[in-house]
DNA sequence: ACTTACGGTAAGAGATAGCTTACCAAAAAT
DNA sequence: ATTTTTGGTAAGCTATCTCTTACCGTAAGT
């Protein structure tokens, strides 16, 4: 899906990455998030912004409480591009290396 | 692996993802890679130098025509550690609706 | 040997992205 | 009702990224 395109620019960003890793195994809150994070707390909401626009993670209010969860789907559609263009480049290559070989 | 850190950098940029599916059903040329694209050829050679770097692309030189070409290798390096990240999110969000449901 | 074609490198300019501080809104607690 | 906690928003600065033009090296062709 086009919508790989914005996901990859999201993961491109190192602290992005980073909240990730914190939301892989399970919904954090935004202040356990930005703990131990280099970046101040509005900087980690800005992220969490882009994160949610391009369908990489969920937010679930919580009263005052925001609690953030990786979408797997989101993920989902960013494998399969990442699928079909490394299906390709293999189909590619093993094309590439049987006509090297008839070229002995 | 790390190295998936800088292949996601390297496919944030718009023209390298372009480049990327110029070579997607076999290598090219660097002059056939820049055709059709919206930046000049130095432009093109330079994203080719940061693809190169972090293991998307490899080089081979055929005289004074330069052939690039998909490494598998390195795009399976990403796909792996995407897999990771979209099994533990799996994982943490299935686990998360079972609690939802034990709160009914 | 000279010329042409191909492509990598350097330097500088412009755009973009991420961070910080300051501020604001809403829900919970007292 | 007031205070506190939580987190999203705005504005501005800085750093980084990508582009262009100009230049150079090397291999092939004549």
């Amino acid at each position: 899906m086009t919508n790989a395109r914005f996901a990859l620019d999201a993961l491109a960003d190192p602290t992005r990455r980073r909240i990730l890793e914190k939301l892989r195994h399970g919904p954090r809150r935004v202040g356990e998030i930005a703990a131990g994070l280099p970046v101040s707390r509005p900087a980690v909401s800005q992220h969490l912004k882009l994160l949610k626009e391009c369908g990489l993670v969920v937010q679930m209010p919580a009263g005052t409480r925001h609690v953030y969860a990786i979408a797997p789907q989101g993920l989902g559609e960013l494998r399969a591009y990442l699928d079909g263009l490394w299906e390709d480049a293999l189909a590619a290559f093993a094309a590439h290396v049987a006509q090297e070989k008839s070229d002995d």
